[in-house]
RNA sequence: GAAUUGUUAGCUCAGCUGGUUCAGAGCGCUGCCUUGACAGGGCAGAGGCCGCCGGUUCGAAUCCGGCACAAUUCACCA
């Protein structure tokens, strides 16, 4: 006996140990036709949120729905190192401790970061346990695992021996809190409130000056030049001159460069080639010294005299209030301008001239642009792939970390050699530097089945079938895997790339950590279970929109959940005696209901296959879920339970278990459970087959929907007149003898919705004033109320059902008579018109007929 | 500055290749409550010039252009 209450908690309970055991996730059987999803590797930095889990779910839906089809469906789990934000957890936890990585050195720092690793990667299985997903654990990877990085080292020695790989000179974003350079996207422009400081340099012959506007005037120490426009008339004497940086001894010329707007700020501008991008170009231009003047962390060098060891910004501060001292400060001008932040430390990031490795783009984006075959789901996705591919810049690979792929590059001297293992000879010291994550997870489509070894998995499953993703990733991951894929495999790495959107809270905010309103998955679980969760967060939203979290549309599926769990109640303790044995469908002993509902099911099941196909799944669900509430409980149920058959019970019994099957995908837990109460023969429900269309469509019965009809209008009627169904009340149908027939042979289903005193099906019934009536196309119904008549009302009801039946005929005609609609349109269209014309006319004779009878 | 998305019921959102009975769902709201699973339920109901202005078309919530507002991303200049 079931609970008369759907509880999660109990439901899910060792579900997905049973499914482990009896191997349910494996893949690998050869007989079958591949079907391959990869997980994106969650970063072992710490829990999973809800993006995560709208992530997952797609993918297991998707994965759930093929495994049932008949595909050898393969989901492979696994995480990601995620350099810098592992390190900088890491580090904070070293911090607690009062030590630092350094104190450890690398060999036990990264002894540390692997039992971090270890201890994250038990927590993330276990948040993918509780979600159910459906993976093949025994193929489970990790960025950091030794075939893995086998296939990072033939990637970077491979485009360095092609030459798309290089170490420069750059200015790049340095992170001074995790002292490593980053790359461009990984850099935040948040609007700041800052000041431009306009600051005299004195001209080195004589008491004048010039006024230089800048934002950071820290990096004064580091300028080696001062520029200005080479036709700037205000200027022309001053070409060639010289000025002292301000508070130092250091000399530095003035420059001409078209660089410069004459119309901002001064229209004299400081050059630091080492800290500003374009500074640098300038000083390459003009060959000019490109001294650093800060430290790695974010302090003043020596460069800067007395503020040497000071932190760049209390140096900022001290500097402008000595200028000002030395009369040497003109003005302050706040300014709103975008300041870069680090994504990770949230630090302010320091351009710095730097020596890193890059990976030349303009060729492998050119690639991509040309041969990628994915096609994006929503479409819109390929064009931000696109613009980002046609403006991208190289790409900074280097990272002064020590968790991570250390590269591949061995120095002795002057020398360099770039390969796995270090060259004979004594001396060779490997470069210190780690890739960036993102140049590993690039490979990941194909690394984890083993390239670049011919492995059967990398043969078998390769190109992966779809990839499921967050927009916010497109640029990290996803244009770069496909760029790669390409490269190194010579085709796309997956088919379709399915793009969803990001999870806000209820006022459409970004759930992050700063405005404290992330909600934690679990603790959803916990009060609604991840059956709720799963379908609220894949049937709330369109692919690609945004998604807001709230609690009352979880409870909404927790509720839908207790409809279907309670619908199943119902079957199984009414069709008790046939569960367990073998039943078959009988056509021939179908009644009327058991047509329209089988036939409304095929129906729903080619509907719900072609969203499924085109990934709609919240417009899939929302046709399981008004077949399930509508035609199947509230109509068929009802229907059937005046039925103790085992006909019926074999019709319920087949409808509903073709229901869980469908919802399946969205809610694995409970279908399984309701799955193994119905005692069919498979071990469970991801051993069965998806449902197909049986065939058996009843035409005959979707031109009896005015039955439905019929019975809801007659209920309206008890509603307004404040009838209630316990009363019992005369009803007068009048219909053809077709309907008659029909009807005489559901009478049993009007007495159960209606409860009626006399019930009378003729094709002609005695009418009276003091009756209200139903007037459809296909019948008429006249239920004699007495003294709850107001003839008058009857009256003005009639005329205004006529007028609006008068509306449509109008309406239709100028339709069907318009030769531009009946030339053009499709013949079923116009046949649809016709065939509600005529329904329309025939209405209207009958309302009009008793607007007669009434008027006299 | 550029690109993308959104604007539909009180709230949150659907509405796929245009088809008029295509204006929908959930929540909320209003009546009534009785049925062999479900009161977190049942039955019925109210509620919308589909942001604004043009265009294409026999026909536009749907396609195109413009405008307004909102969000996001990218690019930004000392």
């Amino acid at each position: 006996m079931m609970d008369k209450k759907y509880n999660p908690a109990e439901v899910e309970q060792g579900k997905y140990d049973f499914w482990l055991e009896n191997k349910l996730f494996s893949s690998g059987d050869l007989s079958k036709k591949p079907f391959t999803i990869i997980i994106p590797p969650p970063n072992v930095t710490g829990k999973l949120h809800l993006g995560h889990t709208w992530d997952n779910t797609l993918q297991d839906m998707i994965i759930r729905r093929k495994r049932m089809q008949g595909y050898d469906a393969l989901y492979l789990p696994g995480m990601d190192h995620a350099g810098i934000a592992t390190q900088a957890k890491v580090d904070a936890l070293l911090k607690k401790q009062g030590i630092s990585r350094y104190d450890l050195g690398r060999e036990e720092y990264l002894k540390v970061a692997w039992k971090w690793k270890e201890e994250y990667s038990t927590f993330i299985r276990e948040q993918w346990k509780i979600m159910g997903l459906s993976l093949d654990y025994s193929k489970e990877r990790f960025t950091l695992d030794e075939g893995l990085s086998k296939a990072i080292n033939k990637v970077f020695i491979d485009l360095y021996n092609k030459g798309y790989i290089y170490r420069g000179e750059r200015i790049i974003n340095w992170d001074v809190e995790a002292k490593t350079a980053l790359s461009n996207i990984e850099i935040e422009h948040i609007e700041t409130e800052g000041a431009l400081y306009y600051i005299k340099y004195p001209l080195t012959d004589g008491l004048d000056s010039v006024t230089v506007a800048t934002t950071r005037p820290e990096t004064m120490f580091g300028d080696s030049a001062i520029m200005v426009h080479p036709e700037d008339e205000r200027f022309k004497h001053l070409h060639n001159k010289e000025v002292y940086i301000p508070t130092t001894k250091t000399k530095i010329r003035i420059i001409t460069d078209k660089y410069v707007d004459k119309e901002f700020g001064t229209g004299i501008v400081k050059v630091t080639p080492a800290h500003d991008p374009n500074d640098f170009a300038v000083g390459k231009r003009h060959n000019l010294e490109m001294p650093l003047c800060m430290n790695e962390d974010g302090t003043m060098n020596q460069l800067a005299y007395k503020y040497e060891g000071m932190e760049r910004f209390v140096c900022r501060k001290q500097l402008v209030e000595e200028l000002k001292s030395l009369n040497l400060l003109v003005k302050i001008e706040s300014i709103k301008h975008n300041v870069g932040h680090s994504e990770r430390t949230n630090v302010v990031v320091e351009p710095r001239l730097s020596k890193q490795w890059f990976v030349k783009m303009d060729e492998l984006a050119k690639n991509a642009l040309e041969k990628s075959q994915v096609s994006f789901v929503p479409e819109r996705f390929e064009k931000i792939f696109n613009n980002w591919m046609e403006s991208i810049e190289d790409w900074c690979i280097s990272r002064q970390l020590w968790w991570g792929h250390q590269i591949p590059v061995w120095y002795k001297g002057e020398e360099i050699y770039c390969g796995e293992e270090a060259p004979l000879g004594e001396g060779w010291i490997q470069d210190n530097d780690v890739l960036d994550t993102w140049f590993s997870s690039a490979l990941w489509p194909f690394s984890t089945l083993g390239w670049p070894d011919k492995t059967a998995d990398f043969e078998r499953y390769y190109p992966n079938d779809v990839m499921v993703t967050g927009y916010d990733i497109i640029f990290f991951w996803v244009a770069r895997m496909i760029f790669q894929a390409l490269e190194f495999t010579n085709e796309s790495p997956f088919k379709e790339c399915l793009i969803h959107g990001l999870i806000r809270d209820k006022d459409g905010r970004k759930m992050s950590k700063s405005l404290g309103n992330g909600v934690d998955p679990i603790d959803i679980v916990n009060q609604y279970g991840a059956d709720s969760l799963r379908y609220f967060i894949t049937t709330n939203s369109s692919p690609g929109q945004d998604l807001r979290y709230e609690e009352e549309k979880i409870l909404s599926s927790w509720n839908y959940i207790n409809k279907i769990w309670n619908i199943s109640r119902y079957t199984i303790m009414s069709s008790e005696d046939i569960l367990g044995k073998s039943f078959v469908l009988k056509p021939s002993e179908f009644t009327f209901p058991d047509k329209w509902i089988i036939t409304k099911l095929n129906k729903l099941i080619d509907d719900v296959d072609n969203y499924f196909d085109h990934y709609e799944f919240g417009e899939a669900a929302k046709l399981i879920y008004n077949f399930t509430w509508n035609d199947f409980a509230s109509w068929y149920v009802e229907m059937a339970k005046l039925s103790d058959t085992v006909n019926t019970k074999t019709v319920i019994v087949y409808v509903l278990t073709n229901i869980i099957k469908l919802l399946h995908p969205y809610m694995p837990f409970v279908t399984e459970e309701i799955f193994q109460k119905l005692l069919t023969k498979e071990v469970s429900i991801m051993k069965s087959a998806w449902p197909v269309n049986n065939g058996m469509v009843y035409e005959e019965t979707q031109e009896k929907e005015w039955f439905f009809e019929l019975i809801k209008s007659i209920r309206t009627i008890r509603n307004d007149y404040q009838v209630s169904w316990s009363k019992p009340i005369d009803l007068l149908i009048q219909t053809s003898k077709d309907n008659i027939a029909f009807l005489e042979e559901n009478d049993q289903y009007i007495k159960k919705f209606l409860n009626p005193n006399r019930l009378v099906i003729s094709e002609e019934v005695e009418k009276t004033d003091n009756s209200i009536s139903i007037i459809l196309a296909a019948a008429q119904v006249y239920i004699p109320l007495g003294s709850l008549v107001n003839v008058d009302e009857e009256i003005n009801k009639l005329n205004l059902q006529l007028s609006n039946l008068e509306k449509e005929i109008v309406r239709c005609e100028k339709m069907l008579n318009n030769p531009g609609f009946t030339s053009k349109a499709p013949q079923a269209k116009i046949d649809e018109e016709k065939v509600k014309l005529d329904k329309y006319i025939e209405n209207y004779k009958e309302v009009k007929t008793r607007l007669k009878e009434l008027e006299n």
